[in-house]
DNA sequence: GCATGAAAAATACCC
DNA sequence: ACGGGTATTTTTCATGCG
C-alpha cells in the first residue's frame, strides 16, 4: 500500500548481518510510523587510472573474492569528478560496516587511482540517492508488520519502494516537549555523581505544564516522572538550551546512578552523541536551542534569557533571572523554595517561546540542506552548504570528493575605501544583491569549471579573472552556476507569495523561513570554496570571485565619479553617494551593461556620520532609528555604560545636531558613575573563550577572570562568555579583572570605566565634531591651591 | 633598571 | 571548523638611555 508521511528522522542498524535504514515519520492520518527498508545496499566507488579499464579492476577484485566476502555485486559506470569524464567501479557491499575497510583494501589494487564516496555514512546515503529529505512529505509503498522491535510507534511498515518527494507546504501537528533542568550543589558548578536533578519542568505544545520536584535532594522520582512524562507524551521534537553540551549527558548519569536508564527515545536506548555533536534521541528531533541561537548575531551573551528577550518571548525585567537565584540557598531555605520553582517554569516557558520563533527556520535548513532536524543547529555553516552541494552532485553524476588535510594559503579579498570623516546629508547607499554568487552565475565560476593554469583552453573559451588570471571554462554551465541560480530562483518565487500574505498566517511563516534558509545557503557557497576544509576546496574559485569583485566595485566607483556623484565610502559591494536621483538612475544603467551585474539603491541616510576608520559608521534614517555600523555600541564586548553613553551621543549629533550638548551629556554621565549611580550589571565587560585557558599566550582580562571562575569549581570551555568588572588596585588590567559574580560593587574602579570606556566611545565621536576628551571630564572643581599642591 | 614605542595576541566586527 | 579586511585594546618584546 502507499504510505503519505512526513520524515522527521533517520537512522540505520545492522541486525543478524543485514543491514536496515529506519525512517521514522509521521504520517497523513498523524500516526507515528516507522518504516524500515533493508533492502539498500552500502557502496562506494573505486576510480580507475587514466589508460586503464573498469573490466581490470573488476577482474583484479573477483581474483581476491575472499578477502573481501561481503561484496554484493560490482558495476562498471561514468561519472564526472571536477568536471571531467572518469570510469568507475561501483562497489556494492552486503554491510556498510566494511565500506570503509573495503575502500582502503581496495584503493591499492592494480589499476585504482582512489576510492570514493565510502566517507559517506549509510543512513545519509539512503537520503541522497532517494532524494528524500528530512522535514517534509513523501509517499512510499509500504507493506505493514507487527511491532515486533519494540519502538514506540502507532504502525510499523516495511518498505516496498523508495519514498518519492511530495511537495507540500503545509506541516503535519508536530508534538513539541520543552524541558529545562535544575540540578543542585552548594557551590560552583553541579557534577553529576554527586549533585541530583531536583527540578525538572516540562512543557508541551498542547498547553500543558509539568514539574518534577525532589523531596529531600531525592532525584530518582523526578528522573522517572520525567522519563514516563515524554513517553507518554511521545513528542515527535524535544526543546531545551544548552541540551547537547549539558542536560542530556546529565540526566544519563544521574539516571544510571540509580540504576535507571534514560529511556526517553521512541526505540528504547539511550541518548547517544553523534555528528558534529548533537545528542541524538532515535525516532525523535532532539533540538537544542542554543546552538541555533547562533543565527541571532544581535544577541552578544547567548543566555536563554538574553535569547527570549531578544525574540520577544519573556522580557527581561519580567521574570527572574539566573543572577537573582543561589542554588543552594534557593533549594534549602523554604521562604526562597517558590522562586526558585518559578524560575525553573519560566525558563521552560521561555523554551517553548524560542521554539516557536525559531523552530520554523531549522526545519527549513533541515529540508533544504537535506540534514536531520537534530543536526541543523550543531553542524556548522561550511557543512550545511556541503550536504546541498552533495545532493546536488549526485544528481548530476558527479562523484564527491574526500575531506583531505590541506595548508592554509591566504588570498586576497574585497576593497574597503577609505570614508570621508565627518557628517554627510541625504547619503544614499546603493549595493550589489548577493554579488557573489551572482559573480560566479555570470563568469560560470565553478569547481568544475576552472581551467589550470598547465591546461590547454577548451573550444568553448575562457572567462578569465582580472588580476589573478585564473580561466573558467566558458561552456557547458558549472555545478555552481547550477546551483547558485536555482537558489536564486526560488527565492525570487518565495518573494512575490509573501506579500500577498498576512505576516502572522502559518504560510507565511513557513515561506519567510523557507526564504531566509535559502539565503543562507546561497551566501555561504563563495566562503566554502575557500575553506580548506571543504571537499569541494579549489581556492582559484574562491580568488577569482573576490577578484572580479574587486573590479566590479573599483568600476562601479569610478563611473559615479565620472557622472558627478561623490562616493563617500565603499565596501565589499556597496558605494555610499549623494543621493541625487538622475545620476544614481544613469549610474544603475551603465553598471548593469558594464559588469553585467545589477546594482540596486538599498537605503537613503537623512545623515550619516563617518569616522576616520572603516567599517564604523552610523546613519539616521528617514524614520528617525539610527543604523549603527560597527561603533562599539553594536559590540559585545565594551561595557554597557560605554554602549549606552555613544548611542545617546550619536542620537544628540544625527538629531539635533548639537556637539557642546552631547559632550554635556557625557560630563553628566560620568558624575553619576562616579557617584556609583549606574547599575553593577552594565560595568560588566563580557569576552569569549576561544580556546582552552591553558593554550593562552598572553595574560588577558578574560583569562585570568576565566580562571578565578575555574578555582571557584565553574566548569567554563571553549566558546564561553566570561563577564568581568575592573576593580580597584595596582598592576596589570588582568590583575584587576575579576568576574562580575565574585565581585562587588564596592571594589569596582570607576575611574578605568571613565578612562578606557565611556570616554574613548564618546570621543570616537565627539573628536569628528571638533570635541577633545578634555571636554568630556566633568570640569574639576575650583579649588584654592594649598601649600600641599605648590610642594608636589 | 626603566621608559617608550613597536609588534604580537586576542577579539569582534563588516560584508 | 565557510572567506578576507579592518579596528581596537592590552600584553609583551626590543631598544636606547643613563
Amino acid at each position: 500500500m502507499k504510505k503519505l508521511f512526513w520524515l522527521l528522522d533517520v537512522n540505520s542498524e545492522v541486525r543478524e548481518q543485514k543491514p536496515e535504514v529506519w525512517v521514522w515519520g509521521i504520517d497523513d492520518k498523524g500516526q507515528r510510523i516507522l518504516i524500515i527498508e533493508q533492502n539498500f545496499p552500502a557502496y562506494f566507488y573505486l576510480v580507475v587510472k587514466d589508460g586503464c579499464s573498469t573490466r581490470s579492476v573488476t577482474a583484479a577484485i573477483t581474483t581476491r573474492q575472499t578477502e573481501f566476502p561481503l561484496i554484493l555485486k560490482l558495476e562498471s559506470v561514468s561519472r564526472k569528478y571536477f568536471g571531467k569524464p572518469v570510469d568507475a567501479v561501483k562497489v556494492y557491499c552486503r554491510s556498510p560496516d566494511v565500506v570503509s575497510k573495503y575502500a582502503k583494501a581496495m584503493a591499492k589494487i592494480e589499476g585504482v587511482k582512489e576510492s570514493l564516496e565510502d566517507d559517506i555514512r549509510y543512513a545519509m546515503r539512503y537520503l541522497i540517492d532517494t532524494s528524500a529529505s528530512p522535514c517534509s512529505w513523501h509517499e512510499i509503498e509500504v507493506e505493514e508488520t507487527s511491532n515486533t522491535r519494540g519502538v514506540q510507534v502507532d504502525k510499523l511498515y516495511t518498505a516496498k519502494s523508495p519514498p518519492e518527494r511530495v511537495e507540500e507546504v503545509a506541516f503535519p501537528q508536530l508534538r513539541i516537549l520543552g524541558f529545562s533542568i535544575i540540578a543542585y550543589c552548594q557551590r560552583g558548578a553541579p557534577k553529576p555523581d554527586k549533585n541530583p536533578v531536583v527540578i525538572i519542568s516540562v512543557a508541551a505544545s498542547n498547553g500543558k505544564e509539568q514539574q518534577f520536584i525532589a523531596r529531600n535532594s531525592n532525584d530518582k522520582p523526578v528522573l522517572e516522572g520525567f522519563i514516563k512524562c515524554v513517553r507518554d507524551f511521545d513528542p515527535d521534537v524535544i526543546v531545551g538550551y544548552g541540551t547537547n553540551r549539558q542536560d542530556w549527558n546529565y540526566l544519563t548519569a544521574r539516571a544510571r546512578k540509580h540504576c535507571l536508564k534514560l529511556l526517553v527515545d521512541r526505540a528504547s536506548t539511550e541518548p547517544h552523541t553523534s555528528v558534529y555533536g548533537h545528542v541524538s534521541l532515535t525516532g525523535r528531533a532532539s533540538v537544542d536551542l542554543f546552538d541555533l541561537a547562533d543565527e541571532l548575531p544581535e544577541v552578544k551573551v547567548k543566555t536563554l534569557e538574553n535569547v527570549a528577550d531578544f525574540l520577544g518571548v519573556m522580557k527581561l525585567g519580567k521574570r527572574i533571572l539566573p543572577e537573582d537565584i543561589d542554588y543552594a540557598t534557593h533549594w534549602e531555605d523554604s521562604r526562597k523554595h517558590p522562586s526558585l520553582v518559578k524560575f525553573s517554569k519560566e525558563k521552560t516557558q521561555s523554551i517553548m517561546g524560542v521554539a516557536r520563533a525559531m523552530l520554523d527556520f531549522a526545519i527549513q535548513l533541515s529540508n533544504l540542506a537535506g540534514i536531520p532536524l537534530d543536526h541543523v543547529g550543531t553542524a556548522a555553516v561550511g557543512f550545511r552548504i556541503e550536504w546541498y552541494l552533495v545532493r546536488e552532485a549526485c544528481k548530476i553524476g558527479e562523484l564527491i570528493p574526500k575531506r583531505l588535510e590541506r595548508p592554509y594559503i591566504p588570498y586576497a579579498g574585497a576593497v574597503v575605501l577609505e570614508p570621508k570623516p565627518g557628517v554627510h546629508e541625504n547619503i544614499a547607499v546603493l549595493d550589489f544583491k548577493a554579488m557573489y554568487p551572482n559573480i560566479m552565475i555570470t563568469r560560470n565560476v565553478s569547481p568544475d569549471t576552472y581551467v589550470g593554469s598547465s591546461e590547454p583552453e577548451p573550444s568553448s573559451g575562457v572567462n578569465v579573472a582580472p588580476e589573478v588570471g585564473h580561466r573558467f571554462r566558458k561552456e557547458p554551465s558549472g555545478f555552481y552556476r547550477e546551483v547558485l541560480s536555482g537558489l536564486i530562483a526560488s527565492r525570487d518565487e518565495i518573494r512575490p507569495k509573501l506579500s500577498k500574505l498576512n505576516p502572522k498566517s502559518p504560510e507565511y511563516r513557513t515561506l519567510d523561513a523557507r526564504q531566509k534558509a535559502v539565503k543562507v545557503i546561497t551566501n555561504a557557497a563563495y566562503g566554502y570554496t575557500g575553506w580548506i576544509g571543504a571537499r569541494w576546496y579549489v581556492k582559484p574559485v574562491a580568488e577569482a570571485a573576490t577578484a572580479w569583485g574587486r573590479d566590479i566595485i573599483m568600476s562601479t566607483v569610478n563611473t559615479a565619479k565620472k557622472i558627478g556623484l561623490e562616493v563617500v565610502y565603499s565596501d565589499t559591494d556597496s558605494v555610499f553617494v549623494n543621493n541625487d536621483p538622475s545620476k544614481i538612475a544613469e549610474l544603475s544603467e551603465k553598471i548593469v551593461k558594464e559588469v553585467g551585474l545589477e546594482m540596486k539603491p538599498d537605503k537613503v541616510y537623512t545623515r550619516v556620520l563617518f569616522t576616520e576608520a572603516k567599517k564604523k559608521y552610523c546613519g539616521l534614517l528617514p524614520d528617525g532609528r539610527l543604523d549603527i555600523v560597527g561603533l562599539e555600541v553594536v559590540r559585545g564586548d565594551w561595557a554597557n555604560c560605554a554602549k549606552n553613553v555613544q548611542e545617546r551621543v550619536l542620537e544628540i549629533i544625527l538629531k539635533q545636531q548639537a556637539p557642546k550638548k552631547a559632550a554635556e551629556f557625557v560630563r553628566n554621565y560620568i558624575v553619576d558613575l562616579r557617584q556609583k549611580k549606574a547599575s553593577y550589571r552594565d560595568l560588566i565587560i563580557w569576552k569569549t573563550l576561544t580556546k582552552p585557558v591553558e593554550e593562552y599566550q598572553v595574560k588577558a582580562p578574560h583569562v585570568e577572570a576565566a580562571k578565578r571562575l575555574m578555582r571557584e569549581r565553574y566548569e567554563l570551555s571553549m566558546g564561553d562568555k566570561i563577564g568581568y568588572v575592573i576593580t580597584l588596585g595596582a598592576g596589570k588590567l588582568y590583575e584587576k579583572a575579576k568576574p562580575y559574580v565574585l565581585a562587588s560593587y564596592d571594589e569596582v574602579d570607576t575611574e578605568y570605566y571613565v578612562t578606557n570606556q565611556i570616554v574613548p566611545a564618546a570621543s570616537r565621536i565627539l573628536s569628528m565634531l571638533g570635541i577633545a576628551e578634555e571636554e568630556l571630564l566633568p570640569i574639576a572643581i575650583p579649588k584654592t591651591k594649598t601649600l600641599g599642591d605648590f610642594s608636589k
